[in-house]
RNA sequence: CGGGAGAUGUCAGAGUGGUCGAAUGUGCCGGUCUUGAAAACCGGUGAGGGUUAUACCUCCGGGGGUUCGAAUCCCCCUCUCCCGGCCA
């Protein structure tokens, strides 16, 4: 959740910044009347609650006495109904500030460039010369068909269309790759674990899932549980509504999961293939920093995702992202993507956002500094997808024949 | 899933309608004593919000109710432990 007292203090700047977002300012001056109304009820009935509570002490004391109380019970009765109605008031106020508040998106950063959409991200380096094949490289659907790789209509058959079988080699592959992120993050520093898979409301909350994107998420029927759609949830979450000590900042953790996305709006996108699925899996790293910190963090997160990619032998690029690009909680964000020949394009691999105190104000993860609770800083990347390195190598390391090479820095994981 | 017990400050643990934000012990901080430390003794010490700082508000697992007033009474939920069932 954006900051409600910079918005009250700087609505100019802030409305600026976030109609790089496509933040309507009608919406933002709404935000900050309901703000003014909340302020105002809660300073009004917190007088009348201190009145009501002394006024209460009072009573027991003169029993005690055995004064008569007849008159301060009509004075006490008479304070009681006059906050009633203001007590129904101020709680819808907070009820229509909190609807309003939790959809408004993530401040980008001055820094991020300006931009409607992917067309306007900004590439910043490329890493990797691309490879010469000789051949005419196939997409890794085909490939998958060669291979007795993947099988797609078994895994419509189990669940429905975006599910897939991954076969033998393929399978294998998969593994390996995920212990092959997994040792490598825990070398960097990240302290790996095994979360559980589906999470409460209040912590897709925390990480702005919902209220606004519920449509994406699998929901578990009758219960307050939902299906993960990336590790970032558990992980940013565990420390939900905790307060940390500065000294144990930052704090880096990575882990594998499976992710389920309903892909509501991607109706008839990457329809072959393997490269957008329901459940795909995912090696996630994430980071909760001083907020004086997390740039740096930034950096060694965005550094190892690419590293990563190089020790795999996959030609990449590195693309920050336009405003009009950021993802609802980021406030910036660095995409890695990879280099596809038989689609004869990049495509996204990992993408690593800070979003800054955004999160840690839903999520209510602080730290003490001094004597005061502040907000933490909080991050997360891919190091990296699964399913899309498996496109990747299949399609990179593929030879005329349609057979596969497994990469150096795997063989010992295969 | 069935039966029983429980949830209070760092921890342990009292408190069954007002003088309770909460006894006592423990931990922690400071002091006395000591060459130094330990022990002993004395003093201080819950959390969140809010404020320049005070005021003030909230918090005894969570939510609702009764009452002028709730840790304490009533209802619902969650979690933990024990017993039984089922089970990887």
């Amino acid at each position: 959740m954006i900051d409600l007292k910079y918005l009250q203090n700087n609505f100019d700047d802030a409305s600026t910044k976030l109609q790089k977002k496509g933040v309507e300012i009608s919406t933002l001056e709404q935000l900050q009347i309901l703000f003014k109304i909340l302020k105002k009820h809660n300073v009004t009935l917190e007088a009348m609650k201190a009145e009501q509570n002394s006024m209460s002490k009072l009573f027991g004391q003169y029993k005690r006495e055995g004064k008569d109380i007849s008159e301060l019970k009509v004075k006490v009765d008479a304070n009681k109904e006059a906050m009633l109605p203001l007590q129904e008031k101020a709680r819808e106020a907070e009820v229509a500030l909190y609807e309003v508040a939790l959809a408004i998106p993530n401040f980008p950063d001055d820094a991020v460039p300006e931009g409607a959409d992917e067309e306007d991200n900004i590439e910043l380096r490329k890493v990797l010369e691309l490879k010469n094949f000789g051949f005419e490289p196939k997409e890794h659907w085909k490939l998958a068909e060669m291979n007795g790789w993947i099988d797609f209509e078994r895994g419509v058959k189990l669940a429905k269309s975006r599910f897939s079988i991954l076969r033998g080699e393929a399978s294998r592959l998969e593994r390996a790759l995920i212990n092959f992120f997994l040792d490598t993050n825990t070398q960097k520093g990240f302290v790996e674990y095994s979360v559980p898979f589906i999470n409460n409301a209040a912590m897709l909350q925390g990480t702005g899932q919902l209220p606004k994107f519920g449509d994406d998420l699998f929901k578990i029927e009758d219960e307050d549980l939902y299906l993960i759609p990336t590790a970032e949830v558990p992980l940013t979450n565990m420390y939900h509504d905790e307060i940390l000590t500065e000294q144990e900042l930052p704090l880096l953790m990575t882990g594998y999961t499976p992710c389920f996305r309903k892909e509501a709006g991607s109706a008839g996108r990457d329809t072959r293939g393997i490269i957008r699925q329901h459940q795909f899996n995912k090696v996630e790293m994430v980071a909760i920093a001083h907020p004086d910190k997390s740039d740096e963090v930034f950096e060694l997160m965005v550094e190892n995702a690419s590293d990563i990619l190089t020790a795999l032998g996959l030609p990449h690029r590195v693309v920050e992202l336009c405003g009009g690009d950021l993802g609802f909680s980021a406030a910036k964000t660095i995409d890695l993507e990879v280099w596809l020949p038989g689609q004869n394009q990049y495509r996204e691999i990992s993408s690593i956002s800070n979003t800054r105190d955004f999160q840690a104000r839903r999520a209510k993860i602080r730290f003490k500094d001094g004597k005061k609770n502040r907000f933490v800083h909080t991050l997360n990347g891919s190091a990296l997808a699964v399913g899309r390195t498996i496109v990747a190598i299949m399609e990179n390391y593929q030879n005329e024949d349609g057979s596969i090479e497994i990469p150096e820095v795997l063989k010992k994981y295969m």
